[in-house]
DNA sequence: CTGTTAGCGCGTTCAG
DNA sequence: CTGAACGCGCTAACAG
């Protein structure tokens, strides 16, 4: 039946210090389990620290260590399918080693990126997590060094070398060509976005690429869309894409796909019959869709914890190990051979 | 040409008060626009601040003004497609009021719930925000109080007054119902979910408690699965469901609808010829999907504003206005005239 | 094994 | 208008 008068703030070893009798640096070893401490007091103050509800301040504690014990993430946003899934991966990988998670989204605007990596600064993250989609500002970031650890999650120059998770894209892509080469395909279709300038012309070099390696004279019909959102941009590309008469497209990612493939069934287009439509992402409902989706699964997940297994390497060591992740092609039911 | 030589971490208010040869508490009053300050020396100071590159320490102000204008976030996952709009809803509101969001995840795990909630009272944030799955155990953690204001995502009892927004089901079933009633329908499922026990037995008890209003004598099958994912519930409760004769089905969630009209359709079940499917949530897909889905939508976005909106009011005046929010019944493909 | 002292970076008195 | 001194809560020296 603890019966405490708390006045002020919460409790501080100053107040469980006077309690016990004790000096507050005493009661400090004591809960931080440190060497050199009586078993008699520090069982002692525990106790009392537990009876008065004791919670140790955080930020005073960083003050003098200097260590927030906290990572920052930035995001586009959290309510992407795909970053979604990234950003648990994180949270998860950084709640396991007792870190907590500052998250911003850019929502797209090379700019905020730029503001919230300084309000960050101030935080005195320990390190930063960025999920790039305009790169070239991203590397200005690295440039006016923050003082501390950044990962980027997302592609990069061929002759960049910051650390970063990078899924192997082209090896993707080549596969998905490769799929639909040997479907019978010869005219090809790639329905990309504006707003995510870097993974879209990544693909999209990938998708073109592959195609006059493995079938040099076929044409590929290309449409980059600036729709409000994916879904609509799918939808939006069909005509100019039947008239193109392209028999396979990739699109940039699921949703895009699961928007096209929507406005080609109502417009009486077959899936796969007259159009082969491949995704990118695997999302949940991909495999739940009415017309399957043949897509290239992410790791999404994994992606997160291996940005965050960097930042710990980083922390802890100062190098790291660079996680080179492979896409894999799930083939469902939106692709077939051509007619 | 600045070349300053910064030796350990960040340059603070001492370096430049050096630079500028005053004192630092000056500098602090010069940066934070104060009172009683020469407006020449507040220029030089600023001057030489951002020549210096100086980052306020948000950790050394809070361990003095005991405000760290950071706001803890706790829902079950981020990747959930309700959670992460909710969420986005809530970063955009913090951010527009200059507040940061630190971010857990629960996992449907009321344990979990807990061991955040003090981990948040360690890190001295200014308020909570919790999307609750088991209220039970979450009004545990008012009655700890946790000494910083506590908001509420979710249905809560009748009886309650904990400050947070809510979303009228029991109004939005009913209009579902009535909806399926109009068409003709008399037998009903409902088919729910395990892992979110609270705003299941809600919705549940909504759904029969219209029924039973609106069509006495009408049975309604209820099915509450505990399938690894909400698409596999939808999918595993086909068999059931169908075997109990009900032509009109509501499901926890557009998810589970999605789950269940693949399985349907598979299984050469029209939809909506043999059977109607109503969602909730009215995802982003939820329009695109080949079968466009009937659905309650919530207004994701805007709940997470109005739980940041309830926050700042805390803050700042101590009291709050409850948010009271609407669910729509948006009627799409997926529900139909009964056979 | 424990108490003392100092200082992390900043805001806020209170004197000048 | 500005400088000096103190304290926020805690850890890390250094003594004892």
């Amino acid at each position: 039946m603890t019966m405490s008068l708390k006045e002020h703030g919460p409790v501080s070893i100053y107040d469980i210090a006077r309690a016990a009798g004790v000096n507050p640096s005493t009661v400090s070893r004591a809960l931080n389990n440190r060497d050199r401490i009586g078993t008699a007091t520090r069982e002692r103050i525990v106790k009392i620290a537990r009876d008065l509800g004791y919670q140790p301040s955080a930020i005073a504690r960083s003050l003098v260590t200097s260590r927030t014990f906290t990572v920052g993430v930035v995001a586009p946003f959290l309510s992407d399918p795909f970053l979604g899934k990234v950003i648990d991966g994180i949270e998860q990988a950084a709640d396991n080693a007792g870190y907590r998670v500052l998250f911003s989204t850019s929502r797209y605007d090379p700019e905020r990126e730029l503001v919230i990596a300084t309000s960050l600064q101030r935080s005195r993250v320990d390190a930063v997590i960025i999920v790039t989609t305009h790169l070239r500002s991203t590397y200005q970031l690295f440039e006016q060094n923050l003082n501390v650890p950044l990962v980027l999650i997302g592609q990069q120059d061929n002759d960049s070398s910051i650390p970063g998770v990078v899924i192997d894209e082209v090896g993707a892509i080549h596969r998905v060509v490769t799929h639909l080469h040997d479907l019978g395909h010869r005219s090809f279709a790639y329905i990309g976005v504006s707003d995510r300038p870097f993974s879209n012309s990544s693909r999209r070099e990938a998708f073109i690429s592959s195609v006059s390696r493995l079938a040099p004279d076929s044409p590929v019909h290309v449409q980059i869309r600036n729709d409000e959102k994916d879904l609509l941009r799918g939808r939006n590309a069909l005509p100019a894409l039947l008239e193109s008469g392209a028999t396979a497209v990739q699109c940039f990612n699921d949703m895009v796909a699961f928007g096209l493939i929507g406005s080609a069934l109502e417009a009486g287009v077959s899936i796969p019959g007259d159009l082969s439509v491949v995704g990118f992402d695997d999302l949940d409902i991909s495999e739940a869709f009415p017309v399957p989706l043949t897509t290239v699964h992410q790791p999404r997940e994994k992606i997160g914890q291996q940005a965050m297994r960097i930042v710990l390497e980083l922390l802890e060591t100062g190098t790291y190990h660079e996680a080179h992740l492979e896409g894999v092609l799930v083939v469902r039911g939106s692709t077939g051979l051509r007619k």
